[in-house]
DNA sequence: CAAGAGTGAATGAACATTCATTCACCTGTC
DNA sequence: GACAGGTGAATGAATGTTCATTCACTCTTG
């Protein structure tokens, strides 16, 4: 019964999903009831309408993103340690399902979704993503910069990079992660010189 | 004569931005039309569909853009300072209009314009990035990596981060402009250390 | 210079189509 | 048989595109 339901839902907003990453917003609605293996009639009964529809699909990109972004770290993991998985994670987030990132990128830049409310149904990442590097930057190991803006900066700039990596076909190796990874981490690293850590692996040459 | 014509087509193309900006691909032929001041059949002089029509508008985009960024220098400009520069301009152009900044963001991300058709268009720009920074890591001045990677890095990054940024409504500081290209630089910097400066304020934790 | 003929950009009402939404009717279950 | 969830054809509004018509302007001719 709810496990229907639910599996309804979730068949509607996956439909849904890889209709507009290949057409845009104007897939009809009838396209998406019938790649859900449903009539047109039910995605009205799950949703008031095709706008609210959207809506749900937004919120379950954002549910994924915060299961990849989010975890607890114990207190014994260092803040640069902390900051560096968040980067990793990040990237193997965007890599990992090219048709996520599409309908990430483009539902994020839709004019039906406005800024307000894309900040509020992301709420749960970015305040997460705030955390990480507030408390980073106070233990000195981040540049004395607003760490909402280093946040958009370093995401941003792996979003962008992996899209253009994207078009080549070819997959990313070990060492394209590992530049982009180095990139973000000398953005936003603080100019205090303690990476001459003993023990804390180096950056070779 | 023939400027009537220009201006009659640049006045679509205005209006045609104008309206994706406010409500996406889904705005109307006869709304451009009535905006723009002319018939619903004159956009079918200038233009054989829709489709090609938001083709000339991001045609436009690029077109500005590429006037704000491409730059001839001369041989006396060191390469860091073409580097600069380029954050430099990069910043205050996506900064200086909004909309501009929204409408390229969405277009980009659209379906309809696929990530082929936009590189085509957007060649001129990227051969310009491309060709700076390729000179710049020749000479040393930036990391052995791939220049379309930084180049993609460091304008995602400014994109993104002036997107999070514009949504506060407060104008954007002369600090927060330099903090930015300071993120981008140290992102691509060479590793060679001649930033070891003398007189910069370090804090240790 | 005057007048007639020609041109093609501009127009906007009409057309065909598409599409979000509705609702009268099923169908299985208790 | 009552009820809830599900169905898909019907509906009416919206929209991209077309095209017969207008008209300001230019060219030709007497």
């Amino acid at each position: 019964m709810d496990a229907i339901v639910n599996d309804k839902r979730e068949r509607i907003l996956a439909a849904a999903s890889d209709l507009i990453v290949k057409n845009g917003l104007q897939c009809s609605m009838a396209e998406i009831a019938q790649t859900a293996g449903v009539a047109t009639g039910t995605l009205y009964i799950y949703f008031s309408s095709k706008e609210e529809m959207v809506r749900g699909v937004y919120q379950r990109l954002t549910a994924k993103v915060g299961a990849s972004l989010i975890v607890e770290h114990g207190p014994d993991v260092s803040h640069e340690a902390r900051v560096r998985r968040y980067i990793d994670d990040y990237i193997g987030l965007i890599w990992a399902d090219p048709a996520r990132a599409i309908l990430f990128e483009y539902l994020s830049n839709v004019p039906l979704l406005p800024p307000g409310e894309l900040r509020r149904l992301f709420a749960p990442v970015t305040d997460f993503t705030a955390k990480v590097f507030t408390e980073a930057r106070a233990a000195g190991v981040l540049r004395d910069f607003d760490p909402n803006v280093m946040g958009a900066y370093v995401g941003g700039g792996i979003r962008n990079t992996l899209k253009w990596r994207r078009a080549n076909g070819s997959p990313l190796t070990e060492a394209e992660h590992r530049q982009i990874a180095e990139m973000c981490w000398s953005a936003i690293a603080g100019n205090t010189q303690e990476q001459a850590l003993p023990g804390v692996a180096d950056r070779q040459s």
